[in-house]
Order: C-alpha cells, then sequence, then structure tokens
DNA sequence: ATGTAGAATTGGTATATACCAGATTTGAGA
DNA sequence: TCTCAAATCTGGTATATACCAATTCTACAT
C-alpha cells in the first residue's frame, strides 16, 4: 500500500492532465488563479503550491504579475562552438531577437581584472543585452570586451552578433575559451530585465576567450531562465 | 529614491548578515524555523519565504524534515573529460562516497533503445548509485550498460569507477559522447533519495557513450542538486 | 482611429492558526 | 552497555483572510 500524497501534488497532477487535455500549446496563458482554484475546488494557496510545482518542473513559467504560461520547448545550445545566437535560434526554427540595454566603456574593476588577468582600469566595453525567442526574453548577456583590440566598438549595432562584429571588422577570434555553466537563482537586476521574480531559478554560463596571440579577448555572462535552454555537447576523443 | 523591499526580501538580507557574522561555514545547521521567527520578530511563514530565497540562491539547503544547513561550495566537474568521480573530488580536497540501490539486468525498454539506437530488449546492466560528498548525498546516477560487451558486470563492485571497470575488465574505452546538460526539477525517486523535496531545483546531464568500434556502450543520467555542482569546460580551437 | 484616465482584474505579499509525519532525543528496561 | 519504544521536536502541509501594486481592460474624450 502506497500513502496518498499530499492534496497539492495529486492538484498538480489534475492540472497537468487538464493542460495536456485542453492541447493547451506553446506561451498559452492559464485561467487567472482565482478562477482556477474555484474549478478545482480549493484554496488560492494550494493552487500556488501546485503551479509552483509544475514551474519548477518547467512545464508552465510566469511573467511577473501577468499570469501563468505553457513552458515552449527548450531551445538546444553548444556552449562550445562559434556560432551567434541568432544563428542556432533561427535554425530551430524559432524567431531570435535581441536588445541592447547597456552599452558603455569603463575601466576594469578589480574582480573583472583579477578573473582576466588585466591590469585594473583596463578600459573595457561593457554590453549588456537582453534576448528573445518567439517573444519571450530568455536570458541576459553581459560582455566585457578588452577595448584596446577594437576601439570604435560603441558604434556599430550591437544588436546582432557581437563575435561576427569582432571577426569582420578587427579580426579577431576566440582561440582558446573557458566555460563555467552552473544553475543559480536569478536576483536583482537581471531578474527584473527578464521580468520574473526575484529568486526565480535560472542557469549561469561564463565564458572567458582568448584570441589567437592569446591576450585577453572578452568575458561573457549569460543568466538563463532555468526552463529555457538544454546544453547538447559532442565529445571525441 | 527607491521601493521598499518586501519584508521577506529584507529579512533574507538579515539572515545572510546573520550567518557571515555567526561564521557558520559548510553543513552547519541553522536554528529550528520556529527559534528564527522569534529571533528575528517575524511569522514562520515569512521566514521561510526568506530560507526558500536563500535556497534558491545556494547559501543554504534543506534536508527533508531534519532542517536547513550551509550548503558547502561546488564541486567543480568536466563532464567532457573521462576523470572518475572518485577521483575529481579527491583532488579537490572532498571526501567521495558512493553506494549502489540497484543492480540489476534487464531489457531495454522503447525509449532507450530508440535513444541509443538499440534493438528493443536487448540485454542491459542497469545501476543506480547514489553520491555523496562530505556525507552530503549530492547526486543519483542511472548507468545503462550494453551487456552485450560485458558479461559478468553485474559480480563485481560498482561502488567504486565503472570506467574503470570496463576498461581494466573488457577493453572497453568510450570514444564518441553525446552530452545533454539542462536545469530540472528533482522529482519522484530521486527526490527520495537524495532527501529533498518534490519538485526540488537540480541539474539534470545526461551522456550516451560509443565504444571504439562505434557501438553502444553506456547511457548515463546524473541527477544533481542545483547548488552542488559547476560544469567547467575548456575549449581550444 | 487614437490617446488617456479611471476601474477592474490579478498576481504578490503578509499574518494567523492548526495539524500531520518524519526525525531526533530521551529514558526505561533488558 | 545496549536496545527499543515513547515522547518531543521540527519541518511540511492545509485553510482562511486581507491588502497591495502592477497589469489589463473599459469607456470616454479628443
Amino acid at each position: 500500500m502506497s500513502e496518498a500524497p499530499p492534496v497539492y501534488l495529486q492538484l498538480r497532477g489534475q492540472l497537468l492532465a487538464w493542460i495536456k487535455g485542453k492541447q493547451l500549446s506553446s506561451q498559452d496563458k492559464l485561467p487567472a488563479e482565482r478562477e482556477l482554484a474555484v474549478n478545482f475546488n480549493t484554496t488560492r494557496i494550494t493552487l500556488r503550491q501546485a503551479l509552483a510545482q509544475l514551474e519548477a518542473e518547467g512545464v508552465i513559467y510566469r511573467s511577473n504579475r501577468r499570469g501563468w504560461f505553457i513552458t515552449p520547448e527548450r531551445l538546444e545550445y553548444d556552449p562550445s562552438r562559434d556560432v551567434g545566437f541568432n544563428v542556432y535560434v533561427a535554425s530551430q526554427g524559432f524567431t531570435p531577437r535581441t536588445e541592447t540595454i547597456v552599452k558603455s566603456l569603463i575601466t576594469a574593476p578589480a574582480w573583472l581584472a583579477k578573473k582576466c588577468n588585466l591590469v585594473e582600469g583596463a578600459p573595457i566595453y561593457h554590453f549588456v543585452r537582453r534576448r528573445y525567442v518567439d517573444e519571450r526574453a530568455l536570458l541576459i548577456e553581459h560582455n566585457f570586451i578588452n577595448a584596446t583590440s577594437c576601439s570604435g566598438l560603441l558604434a556599430k549595432d550591437t544588436d546582432n552578433s557581437l563575435w561576427k562584429l569582432l571577426e569582420s571588422e578587427y579580426q579577431l577570434r576566440p582561440k582558446k575559451r573557458k566555460i563555467e555553466i552552473y544553475p543559480q537563482a536569478i536576483i536583482a537586476d537581471e531578474a527584473q530585465w527578464l521580468n520574473v521574480n526575484t529568486g526565480s531559478a535560472g542557469l549561469y554560463l561564463e565564458r572567458i576567450s582568448y584570441a589567437q596571440a592569446g591576450q585577453f579577448l572578452e568575458f561573457d555572462q549569460e543568466y538563463w531562465l532555468h526552463d529555457a535552454l538544454k546544453l547538447v555537447v559532442n565529445v571525441e576523443e
């Protein structure tokens, strides 16, 4: 004999069945919480526990104060390959979009200098970009680019691939890279920019790139929604 | 002028400061929720929101019905390299341990056959193992191994590296691998085995390995706690 | 057709209370 | 000293209620 699962988990199952039965698809909106609570004959609090469960599982997501929606398919992404965001999003049948939120010339702060083997105060281009897939904001990206190698970059159009820009305009290509990836809650500015609650689950990805001659090229930070991507890597010995 | 953040976020800050002030370190236990609520002059409900926030950020973790603890440093892990769990855990100064939970010979179910290019019903060794670092259970691992290549494997000691075993006893080495990684909530058996609540944030990692001659060697699934590891990959062109 | 102010809706936060079930501790008995 | 059962502690679940603030909708005026 098995224990009866708690109410909110039973409710989770009912909601899941209901979603499947209704054939709700990508980005569809669920009814209001109060309405759902009545329909499923439960409290709004218990309902929210069930919704949070499905959110954790990546079935639904919420957009701050706008409601609950069906999560689209994950985007596949190979962090070791040099293909621009727009290219691989399009190749999977989705529509990409990028907004540049911040664009400035800064001097390298201590933490960055240490991380990238720079002298503190070195000139750095700092970009913050928000990237969408099918009009859902999936990630915030910070780019810190060695400004000594590519002066005048600020004037260019940065809503497309920076890599392509660096290569065509400055003959710069990453040769060696160190990539770190781990789950991390999305907080502060990134949470606001992505329209999610502080503390939402996310995936953090950072990448330090060095150019042909070994000099520091770029430091890249990406804050992804937890349900947005699937990393795929092929390894051959 | 900036808005005052909600109470539970203020409380999050206080708790964080308190933790740092007390110099609590890895695996230390926090006081009981009711006690903390009194000390910080708040409700248990609000307190739990603040704790959940710190949990999402990876500062603290909970062990089912036992309480809240300080999260240890993340383990670094290169999924593309062929080093056994015990080796890289030890090399980072931690103490590894592995328990074998399930050990059986099965026939390949449809989903596995499809994923790995097998005929349905092919003989497969199935292992489920729980792996600890410093006595905290960090992941559940499923191994599905092509039994035609390594008969008699069940009788061996599987609490150490399977790779080493396959190489030394059967001359089998992975040549080509496909790895997928994405955040995924930990539910069902895996949640129980890891002593966490259903729906806890986690990282899912799977790996299909093919041997020298191109034949299917192993399918591996790993369910990690979200705060337990940091993937590090070096890429050189 | 467009813009805007106000109303209504809806998700987010906060407090109070109670009981359940697993984990830990305690203490009696062997 | 050891074992095991009972008591206690503690986190997990469930319900009720209220108000706030952002978003969305509506209706009116331009």
